[in-house]
DNA sequence: CGCTCATTTGACAGAAATCAAAAGCGGTGG
DNA sequence: CCACCGCTTTTGATTTCTGTCAAATGAGCG
């Protein structure tokens, strides 16, 4: 593992940059204390892996700053960008022996490190800890199924106008940066156009195609090729294909 | 709800058919009273819709026996079959407030039945229960990735292929029944070709084609519709592409 | 037997991958 | 400041794959 910098971090929770619904935000001031004792915090730069697929499962991360890019690889070496992760997002899970998944930073990160089997401990010692896991863990699988909605049953140039979509309601939750200070919304894109390609489920010339239909469609612009400016959202959704309001995240019911 | 008969189950328990690693067997003797005395048991005839998106969320279920196939709707009316359950798998998840998807019986089907509110107020007050749901939202996740690993980056002909390799090694977690009593292993289908390939994200038409596509290439031989020979499984396994074992065990460490 | 529905086949247009090459961008060193 | 190098992005030409529309065939059933 090619950490940068790494060290016990005890009272920094306070200054933690994750928003207030993650699992941190759940625990009560006594799992707090627990959950900083046991944190590392540790940094990566762009491109560094995190935790390697087919490694034994040792460590747990909380995503603090920055993008991951959850990537599978098959035998034969070929990989694909499965998802993306989040602050607030785990990187891995509890109660797996072996990585399913390697996951790399995809821009400078900064995350919390537990040992696997403290936090699992952690878990077991706290029934509202582990309550609050198993939320994380349902809200990171809707987030897996409205992935999957968004690109099933689309053309690629569908995918991508959903994508962009996506990013200019969803701010944090997407590669991108969004600058709403101007007269339409830009995007800062912080993935490659082969990343993202992958992430969408095609070449990265055909994501090119796509990018570059959509301007001609007048539904954006490309100011530079990791700077798009959404011109017309209403066209980009038509674009879009199917619908995607039933993809938006419910607020979650309240439960202890 | 178009129930077909249900009713209390209390001692049905021990006539469980789902198999031993599920929610119920990792629950102690006390639990396992409680989730009885809450417990309704249904039935429900193929093609019924067991619970639809967009309800209010006030069951959860447990399949006992049958298929479910998990169905999401686009606004327009468009389905797509995002994926199936199996024996022990939940219809529906705790702690959500509507149905974000609809589940459909695939076949006739056999589940327990819970009030949202009581089920979640049996993981509430034991944790031991708790974690026993977890494990199984863990699990769930777990497919749900290697069923993305399977679909992206094939070719359609790839993901029948891969489809038909993963049923022949996975009895009960397909929607094909297994018989191995013969020479070679025969597949039973259980769904509708529509379904098949929506599953599989394609059209009926070229799901049809690649399925006789493979039968032309010698991998398989297609008894009736829904009855499909592996005559060759190693071709079968060569015709869908990048190798499938990364998806259950363990591929070799990469380097940074 | 005649009906209905699911499956299969055919023809074709459009979409996307592939292969190849050009253009653009960011650094480095002269 | 400019030329050069390595990399990413973009464009082009071509082939392959897939969806669409239409029609034929086959299976199940009263």
């Amino acid at each position: 593992m090619n950490v940068v910098s790494m060290h016990r971090m005890s009272c920094e929770c306070q200054a933690c940059p994750v928003p207030g619904s993650s699992f941190c935000a759940r625990a009560s001031g006594q799992d707090k204390d627990g959950i900083a004792q046991l944190a590392h915090r540790a940094r990566f730069k762009q491109g560094q892996s995190v935790l390697m697929q087919g490694d034994e499962s040792e460590k747990i991360g909380i995503l603090r700053s920055g993008v991951i890019k959850t990537v599978f690889m098959t035998e034969d070496g070929d990989t694909q960008v499965l998802g993306l992760l989040f602050p607030g997002d785990f990187i891995g899970r509890a109660f797996e022996s072996e990585y399913r998944f390697s996951y790399e930073a995809a821009t400078d990160i900064d995350i919390c490190l537990f040992q696997k089997s403290s936090f699992e401990g952690l878990l077991m010692g706290s029934p509202a800890l582990e309550h609050a896991y198993l939320l994380s863990t349902l809200r990171q699988m809707d987030k897996m199924n409205s992935w999957t909605c968004l690109l099933r049953g689309r053309t690629a140039r569908e995918r991508v106008a959903a994508y962009f979509t996506f990013c200019a309601l969803h701010d944090g939750e997407t590669d991108a940066t969004l600058d709403l200070s101007g007269t339409h919304p830009i995007l800062e894109l912080r993935l490659s156009r082969t990343d993202l390609a992958s992430l969408l489920d095609m070449t990265p010339e055909t994501f090119c195609r796509c990018l570059h239909g959509l301007a001609d469609k007048g539904a954006l612009h490309i100011c530079a090729p990791h700077r798009i400016e959404l011109t017309n959202i209403a066209r980009l959704r038509e674009l879009a294909g199917p619908p995607l309001e039933g993809l938006v995240e419910k607020p979650q019911r309240a439960v202890i």
